[in-house]
RNA sequence: GGUCGCGUAGCUCAGUUGGCAGAGCACCUGACUUUUAAUCAGGCGGUCUUGGGUUCGAGUCCCAACGCGAUCACCA
């Protein structure tokens, strides 16, 4: 927000109401508006859930013994009804939401002033039995009441909570608490991730830290963001991958790392694609893309029962059983069963990259026109409600993947895609130092001279795999993606806290 | 980056053929000891995203910019 905006919105008559009330309860009644440490809190679904029904009753009958259970709570306020001596409030927590109601005969003249006067967004301390109203409503009776912290700023309509995504994105902190189930999606996320890690520490993985800063961006395919390092004078990238550190922790002899962090790739953005976004990489020694293939199955179905007893989950109008095996075709199998023709038939292959208007059908490397027309029209054949394995990719688009023995056009390498989207990756790890050094060097010449200026060639990984690397398989997963197939978010801006938002104040200075 | 759609009060939205800027909620004042999006009476609140243009007159029509969304491209 600009200057002028703050400016503007505490200049607003809303804002100006509540201050003058804040300053009236701190003349008048000595609040002060910022509270101070509180212990012994209860969550507002534990209190719930200590209400007694006998013990309410007991305490409603004449001359009963009042044991209804005492509860301290905080929240924030989200609903007021003062209807003279009694005052009705509702507070919400991450657990939910409770009532507290205040009646002007148990509370002190000035705790009852401030309970009654409330404002929408407010935070307060409430003490008292947990009981019920004549219409059954479970609440807390306060007998003491404090406020913890004043908000000046108004929420948005009460009720429906807001709905501009826009907004949403941008103020998360109040799409949080107008809308329980954003937070109820953010903990979900931090349980599925729990769960994977959980899963992977069971298999014996060892989580690791490599640079997310690096001097050469590797790993991918991906353009970088770049900065610099001032001390050192030097350029620098943000990574687009983990890819190369984590294999030189083979070469130094671990069996068995993974690594959960963001990577940042300089690309588009789309309901599929945030400029940082959170993978998971794994490398087995000893392990090929097959062991990484069932790794990878037991870890979505371990997320998968940590957010959902059935594992059945809704994406959209698909529905997805994590319960059933996974399904596995080859890349040549779904592209002959899509097209009618294989994938090893150049001349059609060339037709139909012509029919498609790829671009340079005419010129383009077989290989890679397959993987075009692949793109274009085999994926969307994948049954959606599936989770479906695609093995066997051509070699030539695997640059970093072992070919097999008995036909070098295929790579030991599998995709995995569930509802449309491309999940995971993974193969059986090249790790022949000449061979790889010659992918490289294809790659590096085919590239024109914008990607030259960031992709360089990794000499020191060059040397690593000289040293020597283990045969290994090697995993990535998309953990965003996969935490928006398990919630039911169909946009990755719903999973991740702060999605990248274009500045709205952006000041831009035409240089003609 | 291309195409399409949207942008009106704090929030959600209406605004007719181009003719005084509207509603509900929120907010302010008052009443009310069992409310459930409480109710009742009264009141406040606007750079119609921004900048140009057409017109006697523009929220409305035209052009451009900005932001958001959808979709395509890009992303092995």
């Amino acid at each position: 927000m600009t200057e002028q905006q703050v400016q503007q919105q505490e200049e607003s008559q809303l804002v100006a109401a509540r201050r003058a009330k804040m300053q009236r309860w701190m003349d008048d009644y000595n609040v002060y508006p910022w509270g101070n440490r509180v212990d012994g809190l209860t969550s507002l679904a534990d209190a719930r859930s200590q209400f007694s029904q006998e013990a309410h009753d007991a305490s409603k009958e004449e001359g009963g013994v009042d044991d209804r259970p005492r509860v301290k709570v905080a929240g924030r306020c989200i609903q007021h009804r003062a209807m003279g001596k009694l005052t009705f409030l509702v507070i919400r927590d991450e657990t939910g939401d409770l009532q507290i109601s205040c009646s002007k005969s148990a509370l002190s003249t000035e705790a009852f002033k401030v309970a009654s006067k409330l404002d929408y967004g407010d935070i307060v301390v409430a003490e008292g039995p947990i009981g019920a109203t004549q219409k059954g409503e479970i609440c807390v009776w306060a007998d003491d009441f404090t406020l913890a912290c004043k908000s000046l700023v108004p929420p948005p309509e009460k009720f429906h909570g807001i709905s501009d995504a826009e907004l949403r994105y941008r103020q998360r902190y109040v799409d949080m608490y107008t809308n329980p189930e954003t937070i109820e999606t953010f903990k979900n996320r931090s349980i599925i991730i729990r769960a994977i890690r959980s899963y992977m520490e069971t298999g014996g993985f060892v989580e690791v830290e490599t640079p997310m800063m690096q001097p050469l961006a590797g790993g991918a395919a991906a353009r970088p963001f770049s900065t610099h390092h001032n001390a050192l004078d030097i350029p620098l990238f943000l990574r687009i991958a983990p890819e190369l550190y984590l294999k030189r922790l083979l070469v130094g002899g671990m069996r068995k790392v993974y690594e959960i962090n963001r990577n940042f790739r300089n690309e588009g953005i789309s309901k599929k694609h945030n400029p940082e976004f959170t993978m998971l990489e794994a490398y087995e020694a000893f392990g090929d893309c097959e062991t990484m293939l069932e790794l990878t199955e037991g870890m979505v179905r371990a997320g998968a029962a940590a957010v959902s007893e059935s594992m059945c989950i809704s994406f959209g109008e698909i529905e997805v059983d994590y319960n059933k095996p996974f399904d596995r075709v080859s890349y040549g199998d779904l592209f002959e069963k899509a097209l009618g023709f294989s994938m090893d038939d150049e001349a059609s292959v060339r037709a139909k990259g012509s029919e498609l208007h790829i671009d340079g059908s005419d010129n383009l490397n077989h290989w890679l026109l397959v993987s075009a027309i692949f793109d274009a029209c085999v994926e969307d054949t994948i049954d959606p409600t599936r989770p479906t394995f695609v093995t066997d990719y051509p070699s030539a688009i695997s640059p970093l993947t072992r070919p097999h023995a008995e036909c070098d056009a295929l790579s030991h390498r599998w995709e995995l895609f569930i509802c449309g989207m491309e999940i995971a990756n993974s193969y059986t790890e090249l790790n022949d130092p000449d061979l790889q050094l010659q992918r490289f060097t294809e790659q590096l010449d085919g590239a024109d001279d914008e990607i030259q200026a960031f992709r360089t060639l990794d000499d020191d990984f060059i040397h690593a795999l000289r040293v020597g690397m283990p045969p290994a398989g090697g995993l990535g997963v998309g953990i965003d993606r996969v935490v928006m197939l398990l919630t039911g978010n169909e946009s990755i801006r719903d999973v991740v806290l702060f999605p990248l938002m274009k500045p709205q104040d952006s000041t831009h200075e035409e240089t003609d």
